[in-house]
DNA sequence: ACACGATTAAAACAAGCGTTTAAATTGCGC
DNA sequence: GCGCAATTTAAACGCTTGTTTTAATCGTGT
């Protein structure tokens, strides 16, 4: 269920792709003019137009290629999560669901320098209240979410379900901060930290803040 | 220590700053423009440029107007949490140091829109890597998150400096997302929870997350 | 009431933006 | 190898940007 399909581009579509997902990442969406682009793709100015329509439309391809395949992704592990516990006849432990979630993410976020690109620029997106591809968003993240929400309430029914809509919140937030290597100016050590180290980190921090009585 | 001063504005000033800051936060900072913050601010387009020189220390202003007394007030906090626990001879525990960060932050951002607004400009300079501000914003942070994490050392001995850095990276971004009421799209609910709740429930969760083995 | 610095006002500036146009070039089926 | 559609190119479009300029207005000390 909710598995989305991606169309396919040219390589001359892919070029420009490619570059703008990492110069969005750098600059901002807003601050990254199509010049930039299609100059540091090596293609014409009007390209972008002639391939796209114009530059909200990129923007909007720029997302789809990305959160399709990870939302896919994170849909099939909780699937799984939950079908194995199905057979046991018990509901997936915290940990568990959470890791669905996040485990494809970081996996995902470390993958390659246009991926974590990427997820900078979906960070940005959540953050900013106002912004004009949120709609988009939430249509791709919705479902999944409310799954998510879902299964904890089934693992930890003492809860409210207010109360885990605000710890999902504060889990996905840790969970973002974490991804990249966000210079919060703690100490000037780069926080290149082994991968399954950080998803097992933050799974038991958010497991553990999200069972708490 | 590292108590910091500000300015003192003119009306016109002021009301540039207040507009601005409040345009920031809805459209960002790049795509807010002088004339988006002149024309509402009902002042002359040239008075951005006599009043303050440029844009960019237009921005600069609103950041410092800011922060200089959040992190007044976080630094108070937390100078009173360890003098407390000097008093009695015993380290502080996790949930005082937290607390003495997150209740500032959270009262702050409750305090009014224009508050609320700057923590969505906040939020939006932690994330992006390659943000002009950043430099500025770090010699802000850096001196308060040092002494954060010296204090989570000395209470958590058993726990690596590293992972304390990394628990703390998870906390801060739990803090942020938890401050306005970021659309994550979990149910269509608002979630306009009761501060004094709000900042019970973020503080056990970091803790709790922070203290775990 | 006058003078003078501080502030506001209106207009213009060059530069850069996204987009469009029209011509040149490419690539592939026949 | 020709022809035609797909693509690329270069140039220009109208518009907006941040900033500057020059003139008008304000406010206060004498």
């Amino acid at each position: 269920m909710n598995y989305l399909e991606l169309p396919c581009y040219t390589k001359t579509q892919l070029k420009i792709i490619d570059t703008a997902e990492h110069l969005f990442a750098c600059h901002g969406i807003h601050s990254t003019t199509l010049r930039m682009i299609t100059s540091a793709a090596k293609v014409n100015l009007a390209a972008v137009n002639y391939h796209f329509g114009n530059k909200e439309k990129l923007i909007q391809a720029v997302l789809l290629r990305n959160l399709i395949p990870l939302n896919n992704e994170r849909q099939q592990q909780l699937d799984r999560v939950l079908h194995e516990a199905e057979i046991k006849c018990q509901p997936a432990n915290t940990k568990q669901i959470l890791h669905s979630f996040i485990m494809p993410t970081i996996l995902f976020a470390r993958r390659n320098v246009a991926c974590k690109d990427f997820m900078t620029i979906v960070a940005t997106l959540m953050i900013n209240p106002n912004n004009e591809f949120r709609q988009l968003f939430n249509s791709l993240m919705t479902p999944l979410l409310n799954q998510l929400v879902q299964a904890l309430s089934a693992t930890l029914p003492n809860i409210s379900p207010s109360t885990l809509n605000l710890r999902l919140q504060f889990t996905i937030g840790a969970m973002i901060f974490s991804m990249r290597e966000i210079d919060i100016p703690l100490t000037d050590q780069h926080l290149d930290t082994d991968i399954n180290l950080l998803i097992t980190e933050i799974t038991s921090f958010a497991s553990t803040g999200m069972e708490q009585p």
